[in-house]
DNA sequence: ACATGATATAGTAAATTTACTACGCTTAAC
DNA sequence: GTTAAGCGTAGTAAATTTACTATATCATGT
């Protein structure tokens, strides 16, 4: 009654959320609260246990003020290169 | 057991989808077809009776090879301008 | 040692999303 | 005037998401 059974074990989807949250030095609890979810809820998010609603996903993006592709993907994201890194 | 509760009575979310189907002609059931869901639930999708996964959003924006956010929004998309028709 | 904050696990319950079936309504094609 | 496609409405059932509680671990700070 939880993870997503379509696709067996892999992730719903994955997401840099810890990476920006540490970048930001926010919390999970923080986030939740500034998003109005429950703590636990970004904690599935984040291990990739479940695809957040689109609506949700609207909601973070707004508090990083990112594009909703900077922080999710259906794909594994790669680690940031050199000129993400010093601004290219 | 329907409709988004937290909003009372607005759409969950708008969406540019019955625009978007009708300038590349293709109907709910194809675009249902191509995402790999019921033809129904594009349509509760399209009246803003809820708001997808965001991995459903995902296979969305896919086939139509642009982002969620050109796709979706919680606010009323606006009408599109002359420079977005002309390509400003 | 003790307290605290952050995260993980487990389990239950409620809410929302998705699937599916059946019908009614329009419009276009024949 | 019948058929078919596309869309809307209704209703039920299944699956997934979200809420919440409790407990455990780990690191830090005092």
């Amino acid at each position: 009654m939880k993870k997503s059974s379509r696709n067996g074990d892999r992730p719903a989807l994955y997401t840099r959320l810890p990476m920006l949250r540490a970048e930001r030095g926010i919390s999970r609890k923080e986030l939740a609260e500034r998003v109005g979810v429950h703590v636990q809820t970004i904690g599935y998010i984040e291990r990739g246990e479940y695809s957040p609603s689109l609506d949700l996903g609207f909601r973070i993006a707004a508090v990083f003020e990112l594009p909703i592709e900077a922080i999710f993907s259906p794909q594994p994201f790669a680690t940031l290169d050199a000129s993400a890194l010093t601004g290219g």
